[in-house]
DNA sequence: ACTCATTATGGACTGAGTACCGAAACTCGT
DNA sequence: ACGAGTTTCGGTACTCAGTCCATAATGAGT
């Protein structure tokens, strides 16, 4: 890998991260100009032929202010798409604590799609042609997701009553958020008259969910 | 990304692939022993204090070499895992014609683990605490798997009379592939006792191929 | 004024991956 | 035996992401 900086740390680590602290340098609202600088450059000349210098040239910023910002240069291709993940914790919260376990890993699917911003569409999939960052966009995107399916996996043990190191749990998990992967993306894919992406969510999940409920629902091993 | 080399290309690329070519000079047997010169390393001193140039060095052979043999660096973290993944389309092939589409992707995830040679588990995972290339490992090897996701999308949707691109059919593959996944790797995890990776992965496949059954295996839609 | 915390920035370094080029080593046709 | 074509080997040089470190700038609190 290299970086990956998971959403959780990935605004995180830049300076928006001390939110609230007393006093320091105030920050040269450099971030934004960032992100319009590189989206700008990765429109013109791509992504692979973009270098962070030029990014931070164009920011009218140093180079190291770009890592202040941003662990990495593939951050800037998931602007979006991380705001919704650092919500994860959040989200799987507010699934309502009856559920069974299987109808639980939907509806934390459901909850977590219907945060996201109608047109929060990462530039990297929206422009793809131009743009041109497929083999990178998508390897800095599984790090993401898998992310997602390790939160997943401690909140579904804690609903099933298993560990989250349980083969079945781990498998569940990731399915179902490759499910919501494929769902998330294909509705991204589709042209403006998109729907809602819960629907195109649920489409996607409701069979992964539906196919764990015997094994999952099911009271978990003795020894357990 | 950067590189990835896809299982397909991966051994390919390297001087294996030119198998029976005319003439040219004989390779020096190289590949295996750079093979085992970074295995030693890795131990040594984890993969990510070991350098390029230094395996190389170890290995009796100039840098440039090695990229000759392997495309990227994490390509060492997976050696028998590519072998086995080369082998897709083959599996795919052999999956008896007459079966139910969700059944053929269940089935097809177990041809695969049954080629697996009994002992194929890469350094990076019985090794983890040495190696310690948790993040590289994971970012390299969710590619191969992606690739296989891509690889299933297709056989599926000739299967299920379907496109590749029909959401359901690519949140079914890339479901089915991350079971296969999690089974693999927790079997891999299992100490010297672990059983059979078919058992593994059939019981973490079972569900996602019952789950999808009731969608997938209906008449497609009328439109095409 | 002084201290502390935070951000900005510049310089230097590591290491992966790429490009190019010429030399070695082998096959084959003549 | 010789030359042509082909393949591997290996060196030099380069690009660029990411890291480290030291230093200056800017503000808040006392």
């Amino acid at each position: 890998m290299t970086k990956s900086s998971a959403p959780g740390t990935a605004r995180g680590s830049g300076p928006a991260a001390a939110a609230s602290a007393r006093g320091g340098r105030p920050r040269a609202s450099s971030r934004r100009t960032l992100e319009d600088a590189a989206g700008e450059l990765f429109l013109e000349r791509g992504y692979a032929r973009t270098t962070i210098d030029q990014i931070a040239q164009r920011a009218g910023v140093g180079r190291n202010t770009f890592f202040n910002y941003f662990a990495t240069k593939s951050d800037l291709l998931w602007l979006d798409v991380d705001d919704t993940l650092r919500a994860v914790p959040e989200v799987l919260e507010e699934v309502p604590a009856g559920l069974a376990p299987s109808d639980a890993l939907r509806e934390a699917m459901l909850g977590l799609a219907a945060r996201h911003p109608h047109r929060g569409i990462p530039l990297a999939l929206s422009q793809r042609e131009t743009i041109g960052a497929e083999a990178e966009f998508r390897a800095s995107g599984l790090e993401r997701f898998l992310g997602v399916a390790e939160q997943l996996s401690v909140f579904l043990a804690d609903r099933a009553g298993r560990t989250p190191n349980d083969p079945l749990v781990r498998a569940a998990a990731g399915a179902t958020v490759a499910a919501l992967v494929s769902g998330a993306s294909g509705w991204a894919l589709a042209g403006v008259e998109r729907g809602a992406l819960v629907d195109a969510v649920r489409t996607a999940v409701e069979p992964v969910s539906r196919g764990y409920a015997p094994v999952l629902d099911a009271a978990p091993p003795a020894t357990r």
